[in-house]
DNA sequence: CCAACGCATGGAT
DNA sequence: AATCCATGCGTTG
């Protein structure tokens, strides 16, 4: 370093006597420039003005603006289009493609070549990072961090988000992000070769084409978003965000161009430590008779092996290293980004099955996990791999494989005594994680028995209203940690676009696209312990995991802070919103925002420990741990003691905002499906269409209908004359057509049968409980009163007891979906009424089953509104038989 | 005979 | 229909 600065742009090397900020070097550190230089740099001139005759100059395809591409000023002008091609960055948000260019590859690209061949699989495999070649890359403006590299590098399949679910629908997140590009690229080693990308010697194709990059590479990818804020302790109640924490080795902190990897290339090490999660699919090998290409998932990891972090990680990381404080968004929406020296990475989970811990002592590993995050193996004798326990004791395990139906099965021979030492069992969940950049592999735990799992649900719902008592924490997931020094916070693959500034919390999502992104495979990942020795071997998926997880969001939403003394620019995505830092987000305490009476903008602000809600400005920024103590803006209530200005009144009109998604996500998740079923019908009722058109249109229309194909041709029944969907106009209510009276009468069976339901749980309630109070009476109808309704007639009673087995009556419920296909004209005349009758009885029934008390009361009027139906009945039932014998010929 | 190993099978997804 | 993976089971030492 000269003493005397000058402008780094290398064509000018004026002195400088005041430095100003260009772009950002891939050290991090930001270009010193010149007056003039900084001018042409912030006029987006630069390149134009200095590196006109330079190569690298390319058109946008939609504006056809020229663009320095090959060049690092330019970096965050353009965006790499799918097709080829590039956009600028103008164009590129006005098609909304958001995602950067890859971030910056490691500067180990930039030196000549790789001094010799490093058996090292990192070593390999950094080079993948160059999956879309080395240039031209597009930088985050003051996003150039390798905290954000490092992330969208990160192959946290786990965290991805289906590629149709909202969050990429609304930010095209993944269409040039690293890991997408990663994962293409994966599969089409070509590509990598055709743009330089691939520096691989012979020896260092990999053979199981491992999707994962490495860690080396993430490893070395250094941390240079200078921390603007800090926050001393995370919050919990971020407990789903996966969490890595990215630590700088000693070596390497004051050589942010040093790429441990290849610049000090390790040994082999045998066992390979840490050193996992790559393997680059570098290779054209064929592995068991197929090209590993194909072979390699192309699909997310199983959202049962997606890692889950707790409570007490997110403590245990959050306290120890409280210099986090910066997230990188929009431009890597899918991650949060916490600056600091190690990565800690939860890479995948699993549920061990009775063999993996019984005494045979091998643990099957989920083949796309071990694929991504494990270290390449060729040879089925595998490769033994060094792990550390949650006491951070090491173990050795050899990590191999088993050819199986032209696959592999991964299996880590010898864990026994490492389980035996975690005293897991069956059920127990193990965890694998890993520590960067030493890249250590991890092993941690959960205990199945200690870890219900209605616990989460709680929890977020407990930490959304910032009752910090009330946060139930799982039993530990144990990780090793203390090599986790300051934190680094990768977020799930929910792409976590800023909305810090927003007055109130709540996403600028809409719900739905919320829950679309969060519930496509995000919730299976609880486990069941039920599960254990039950028919089914995979855990299954609970409507209140979805909960759980959009809660989650949310509250991760309610955390972001916008970064100090930043101002947004909002970009318009779909339609959405979106404030967009360039410097990183912060995260902290929830608060309720809100505006006080004299309408200025406040938040409101729960002490953790007394609980007592403190009014401070909306712009105060609170660490996770937060106490009245200190509230510096009000000093008079920085006691506990003192009383709390919101009474509680006030207190539950502001809590809705926080609570109520939820709840009214509970109550969707709870709706009894016969009413969706009901709802449905009315949709179809609005959806009337084309049985008009179909009478009239010939054959070939009327196969544009969603038409069962068991049912014949001509056939009206509810299915067949469905049109597609969305297709053919749309009846009014009171349209009496031939298709509006089935519709309608399919709508009043529904009711019909939902009430019978009903009426049959009560029913058989009762009489079980009559039972087991009179045994005595085992067979015989109880002489009492409820009973008497459930024998006033034999119509009555299969109805009420919902048996077609109990009378000889056909019950024309059985198949309702049958008995529309009467001939309307049996009973148009009463049409309307009866749906109004349906509708009626429908509403009573919503009302009834909010409150499904089973008394008696709520029975007769249940029962008094069943099946009204009389003649008509008994002309569909035997329409519906003979539809029934119609279908029944078709099997055959 | 037993344990370990490696492959095959079939249920689940 | 294809794939995954838990576990069964044959083989080997």
């Amino acid at each position: 370093m000269s003493s005397t600065k000058v402008c780094f742009n290398s064509n000018c090397k004026d002195a400088l006597d005041r430095s100003r900020k260009g772009w950002r070097r891939r050290t991090g550190e930001f270009a010193d420039l010149c007056d003039r230089c900084a001018s042409a740099y912030e006029e987006g001139k630069f390149c134009e003005t200095f590196h006109l005759n330079a190569s690298g100059w390319r058109c946008c395809e939609s504006c056809g603006k020229q663009i320095h591409c090959g060049c690092i000023v330019s970096f965050h002008m353009f965006v790499l289009l799918d097709a080829g091609g590039i956009e600028c960055i103008t164009c590129a948000r006005k098609s909304f493609i958001l995602t950067p260019n890859p971030a910056w590859p490691p500067p180990s690209l930039f030196l000549p070549v790789l001094p010799e061949r490093n058996k090292d699989f990192s070593s390999k495999n950094w080079t993948q990072i160059a999956g879309s070649g080395p240039m031209p890359w597009r930088q985050a403006p003051s996003l150039f961090s390798s905290s954000s590299a490092q992330l969208e590098l990160q192959p946290r399949i786990p965290f991805e988000v289906d590629t149709r679910s909202g969050s990429d629908r609304l930010f095209s997140i993944d269409r040039l992000s690293t890991a997408s590009l990663e994962r293409k690229t994966a599969d089409k080693l070509s590509e990598r070769v055709m743009n330089g990308s691939l520096k691989l010697g012979a020896s260092d194709v990999l053979e199981n084409g491992n999707a994962g990059i490495n860690w080396a590479e993430q490893a070395n990818v250094r941390v240079n978003v200078p921390q603007k804020s800090s926050f001393s302790k995370n919050d919990t109640s971020t407990s789903h965000f996966s969490l890595a924490v990215s630590s700088l080795s000693p070596n390497d902190a004051n050589d942010q161009t040093k790429v441990p990897g290849t610049a000090a290339p390790r040994p082999t090490p045998t066992p390979v430590i840490g050193k996992i999660g790559a393997g680059l699919s570098g290779e054209t090998q064929i592995r068991n008779g197929r090209p590993r290409g194909e072979a390699r998932p192309r699909t997310q990891l199983l959202p049962r092996y997606w890692p889950r972090i707790t409570d007490q990680e997110l403590q245990k990381i959050s306290g120890e290293y409280p210099n986090v404080g910066h997230v990188s968004m929009l431009y890597y929406p899918n991650h949060m980004v916490l600056c600091s020296n190690s990565v800690f990475t939860p890479l995948f989970e699993k549920m061990l099955s009775a063999s993996d811990a019984g005494r045979i002592g091998r643990l099957v590993l989920p083949k796309k996990c071990a694929e991504t995050y494990f270290p390449p193996i060729s040879s089925p004798e595998g490769l033994p791999l060094k792990v550390q326990d949650s006491k951070g004791k090491e173990w050795i395990f050899q990590f191999r494989f088993w050819p199986n139906n032209n696959s592999r099965m991964y299996v880590l021979e010898g864990v026994t005594p490492c389980i035996q030492s975690m005293q897991l069992q069956a059920g127990d969940i193990v965890t694998f994680s890993r520590i960067d950049p030493e890249g250590k592999l991890v092993m941690g735990f959960r205990k199945a028995s200690t870890a219900p799992t209605s616990d989460q649900g709680n929890e977020a719902v407990n930490a959304r209203s910032g009752d910090a008592s009330a946060k139930k924490t799982k039993a530990g997931e144990v990780f090793s940690s203390p090599h986790l020094l300051k934190g680094r916070l990768v977020s799930p693959g929910i792409s976590q676009i800023n909305q810090a500034n927003s007055a109130d919390q709540t996403s600028p999502w809409p719900k739905d696209d919320i829950s679309r992104c969060l519930t496509k495979e995000v919730v299976g990942a609880k486990r069941k312990n039920s599960n254990l020795g039950s028919k089914s071997k995979r855990p299954r998926v609970e409507t209140e995991e979805l909960i759980e997880l959009k809660l989650t969001w949310e509250l991760a939403q309610g955390l972001f802070r916008p970064p100090p003394n930043n101002v947004s620019s909002v970009v318009v995505i779909e339609g959405f919103e979106f404030e967009e830092y360039e410097d990183a987000p912060i995260i902290g305490r929830p608060t309720i925002f809100a505006t006080d009476n004299s309408g200025e903008k406040i938040q409101w602000a729960q002490c953790e420990s007394c609980f007592k809600w403190r009014k401070l400005p909306a712009d105060a920024f609170l660490p996770s741990r937060w106490t009245c103590s200190d509230n510096s803006w009000d000093p008079e209530r920085s006691p506990c003691s003192a009383a709390q200005e919101l009474t509680a009144e006030e207190l539950v009109c502001l809590l809705p905002t926080i609570t109520q998604p939820p709840s009214k996500k509970i109550k969707a998740a709870k709706r009894d499906p016969d009413s969706d079923e009901a709802l449905q019908a009315l949709d179809a009722l609005a959806n009337l269409a084309i049985q008009e058109e179909g009478e009239n249109l010939p054959e070939s229309s009327q196969a544009t209908t969603t038409k069962h194909p068991r049912h014949r041709p001509g056939c009206t029944c509810i299915v067949c004359i469905q049109p597609p969907s969305g297709k053919g106009p749309k009846h009014e209510q009171t349209c009496t057509c031939n298709i509006c009276s089935m519709v309608k009468r399919r709508f009043q069976t529904l009711m019909s049968r939902r009430e019978k339901k009903q009426s049959e749980k009560e029913a058989e309630k009762t009489a079980l409980q009559y039972l087991e109070q009179n045994p005595e009476f085992p067979l015989m109808f109880p002489d009492d009163e409820e009973f008497q309704l459930c024998t006033v007639s034999p119509i009555e009673k299969t109805v009420n007891l919902a048996s077609p087995l109990k009378g000889n009556i056909i019950d024309l419920n059985i198949q309702p979906e049958r008995d529309d296909e009467v001939s309307s004209g049996s009973d148009s005349g009463g049409m309307m009424r009866l749906v109004q009758d349906a509708t009626e009885r429908y509403l009573r029934q919503q009302r009834l089953s909010s409150s499904r008390n089973g008394n008696l009361g709520s029975k007769q009027t249940l029962l008094s509104g069943v099946f009204p139906l009389g003649t008509n009945a008994s002309a569909s039932s035997s329409v519906t038989e003979s539809c029934k014998s119609v279908h029944k010929e078709e099997d055959r």
